[in-house]
DNA sequence: AAAGGGTAGTTTCCTAGTCAACCTCACGGA
DNA sequence: TCCGTGAGGTTGACTAGGAAACTACCCTTT
């Protein structure tokens, strides 16, 4: 019978394992200021930019537009975007309450991020940057795909 | 107004973009063989060791146990498993056409990391791994949630 | 002006998870 | 011995997203 080597030895597997690890650790951190992941790319993409479009956001975030349809109806019900224009040319902005919780996610990003990434040396740091930099480039991803 | 840097800048963020670009890539690749992913994950679990119970499964795969419940259902129905001894000390193990289907699929998971890490020198390689597996050892990681 | 096509968004149905309630049974103690 | 506890497993309600059908509207073309 053929050897099959370790699951492990499967670099898109140990890749799989650590990003989720920090994706489900951040989940649980946002879901502490009532969002979740999704919601936080949503308002993060919108933040910044007045007059984004669904569709924009679709390309941004690389999810369906019926799943970004749906995305924007919870952040909407929660107050936190606001929507102008309706069915064609609609455009989507964060709400006073969506623009305040911004930067509060953002530094739980940051805190998360620097949390996990801490036992990396500087150096190493930079290689895991350049890697991942790499790969992103040669395989022209642009989007994060949610799942 | 306090300045949030690039949402791209966080590492969880790459680190996400490019394993959702691996599993998904995969994901199309095990399709053709009629599988999922976690189909396969399971598969791979009960590869090699017989008389798996499903709460082993539940602490190697890192789902919850209603998941693997469902899912060893759907492989059941597929024929790649067999169960015996019902409810409690159940064990589950490949069926013939399981343990047939294996290896054509551990080979897809290799062309599939191949293709995907080829453009990464020999140091390279070596640096990538070395830097995931000191992020799994720090954080004591050693299940793949599926999410 | 009317018709038709194409694009933006919504809706419906399906899948694959989680969570929590429940069932069932092995076993340890009174 | 018999009961109770709790672990293993299943089930049902719910959720988020994808796929595709559907809707609405603008813009072209005649």
């Amino acid at each position: 019978m053929s050897d099959i080597p370790d699951l492990t030895a499967h670099k898109g597997y140990l890749l799989r394992m650590v990003s989720n690890a920090v994706s489900q650790k951040f989940a649980r951190d946002v879901e502490g200021e009532g969002v979740t992941v999704a919601e936080w790319a949503m308002l993060r993409s919108l933040y910044g930019s007045d007059a984004t479009t669904p569709s924009d956001l679709v390309r941004k975030m690389g999810m369906t537009k019926g799943a970004i349809s749906k995305l924007a109806d919870r952040l909407l019900d929660k107050g936190l975007i606001a929507r102008t224009g309706s069915n064609r040319g609609q455009s989507l902005s964060l709400s006073p309450a969506g623009a305040q919780r911004v930067p509060i996610l953002a530094a739980l990003a940051d805190q998360n991020d620097a949390a996990f990434f801490t036992v990396l040396s500087g150096e190493e740091h930079k290689q895991l940057r350049d890697l991942l930099h790499g790969l992103i480039k040669t395989h022209g991803l642009t989007t994060m795909p949610v799942d």
